[in-house]
DNA sequence: GATGAATGAGAATTCATTCAT
DNA sequence: TATGAATGAATTCTCATTCAT
């Protein structure tokens, strides 16, 4: 965000004809495609409806975007960098508690994330899905695998996590059930006070699953 | 259902060769209608393609389905009957073990389901998510949740699994878990030994957390 | 003309459902399309213009004809096949003047041709020339020279024209000076009257040219 | 012409460094344009196109010329003052055979008129034909007639054209007899080879047919 | 003068649905 | 009942032209 802000900045220097921040109306316009996307469904969202959310002309989204497919891709593009900047982001987690209480708090999606994913498999349910998306959704889910490996093998160093499971393997299976469970909830817009108790219940089977008994290594 | 053999009944007195089974003709149409969705998605896929594919002409589809929606709906309704009745069938575990491989068999899901799965978020992302299909999906879940439930409480009596986790709760977060894996697998297209590595693996943690400690109850 | 007729005919023996005679909706469409195209020119012509003028459905014409460049090399290569049909059906001449009467039928086309010509042109000056159009031009001219070099040497035999032409390039002369002239006309969109005067007298020096002086051969 | 200079003139009394030419100006647009319009096809071409080729912005082009149709109209005006000047250079010929030879000169037009003519059909097919161009095309041809009658009448004077020919009917069909036998090859893009065989053949038959047997007066 | 972002009318094309046969 | 030709509203995308800077 203060990124952006430092690029308003910028604006007032100079600027003899039209100076327009490109980067910024590409990313205004993904945020009206993505709001009018998520309310009517992508399918049933046509170029003008995205258009007259962005208070544009439908010839000016073409000159940002060559085509429908380009801006939903562009959306797509954006997000998983959001979502990837979130993981790199993450703390080594000292103790079992907190890693768990991290994977609260990843699986504890705000509702409009939840609606985002109902509109990504819309439009990546098989249609597309093979090109860009998949790519990008396995890469992500590949490193956030790797993540939940490096947490874990730390935590059985520790000897908090029992020593017989498999840390790479492990990783990616909670980073598919992570998944699993937030697709879940986005899909069938389960209610989120029923969400956060099924998360709850799910992290303390995983808690008592992986932690070591009390004095010994497994 | 007796109404439609009403209606078949009614136009027997003559011309036999012309009385066509309703049932089964919409279900040839259904089944038609999903291979074309499966191959080349929803929303790509027309009611021409439909028609060719039953072998129909496309005014003929129209005979048996209001719409194309109505023709939606009727395929998820099938489908969820399907689910019902699997469910139902399942008989009761009398150990954990027991219970988790009926686990492990139910997320081991076919690959064509999976490719079903696509199919249904693409349809049900958001568009008309909230109408038929969400209702359908709750009332599922919230009856697989309550056969888990049934499920972990036997065991819980049997001592199979720790009293203090509220069987309930976690027959239902079992549910999402387990729809969520299977999301994740069919959306992104997991190569089946990956899958099953990782299901294997939630398994193992999800066993040892229920699991009782032996010669303790809690 | 007759052929047409025959196929209306055919029409009243059995037909069950709506039976279309594609051939002569097709044939109908692409008149329209001429129409419309002379009248307002081809890029002017929208695919609504030429439903309209063919009392259709602007997606009727889509079950005709795949796309209006589907459209348009249907017109030409009906427009060729016609032509070839005239040439074909040409009988030999038995003297030079009667050689030079059929040419002179043959520039004298009607003025509804000469509009043909211009949208042609404008369909095929540099767009896409080189794809359908060229090729039939080309073969077309070289079937039109030969033609007219099989005449031109048979007229040599009669010692009617002077030996020293070599028949075969002087037919494809020939070929390209008299479409040169029929384009020349359409295009400028001549009078009639003055362009006939050209004619006659475009063949007089013609004839003269080719004509071998009495008692000679050359 | 005096009226552009004029233009500029009223502009000189101070910013020297801002006076542009602006004839030279609307030159360099034109030959941009042309060059476009010549790769690409008339109707491909967008004013961007053209802008892009003139190292312009789009909204520069506006400054010189009203619209594309005024564009476009202004490179026909050019062209055919061009063709214009070439006529009246020409000097009275003595002989038929430099007359016949001046016609292969005129008639062995380089390649990229060939393409200039293509474009111009294309654009002068029928759309806006009647407008501009027709009248410039009419008045050239008449004016390009009358310019040979006037070589025919003296080569009749001079006694190497028969006498019998109507000089001035026969111009205007020279003129048009040539300008099909360029279009023809400009249009179908014949091989050059090719061309000038044709060209030469068709001289021969009318040089023929146009001179007088030695020694008589028609 | 020069720029190029913005505009919006209009083009080609698709497809769910209807209906005469 | 079954057919498939016809429909036309709706969609994506283009491009000549305008105008604030």
């Amino acid at each position: 965000m203060s990124i952006l802000v430092a690029e308003d900045g910028s604006e007032d220097c100079r600027q003899m004809p039209k100076v327009v921040d490109k980067a910024r109306m590409r990313d205004d316009i993904l945020d009206a495609a993505m709001q009018v996307f998520v309310e009517k469904g992508y399918y049933a969202s046509s170029m003008s409806n995205v258009a007259r959310a962005a208070s544009l002309a439908k010839g000016t989204l073409y000159i940002y975007f060559d085509s429908k497919d380009a801006m939903t891709t562009a959306i797509v593009d954006r997000h998983f960098a959001m979502l990837e900047h979130e993981i790199t982001q993450g703390e080594t987690c000292e103790t079992l508690d907190t890693f768990l209480e991290n994977l609260y708090r990843t699986m504890d999606i705000p509702s409009d994330q939840a609606a985002f994913h109902r509109v990504f498999f819309e439009v990546f349910g098989p249609s597309f899905a093979s090109d860009t998306f998949s790519q990008h959704a396995a890469r992500f889910f590949d490193r956030l695998g790797t993540y939940y490996a490096g947490q874990i093998t730390l935590l059985q160093q520790r000897g908090e996590v029992k020593e017989h499971y498999n840390a790479q393997s492990m990783g990616r299976a909670l980073a598919g059930m992570m998944d699993g469970v937030v697709l879940h909830m986005s899909l069938f817009d389960i209610a989120r006070r029923r969400h956060r108790r099924m998360v709850r219940e799910t992290l303390a089977v995983l808690g008592a699953g992986l932690r070591s008994a009390p004095g010994q290594n497994d």
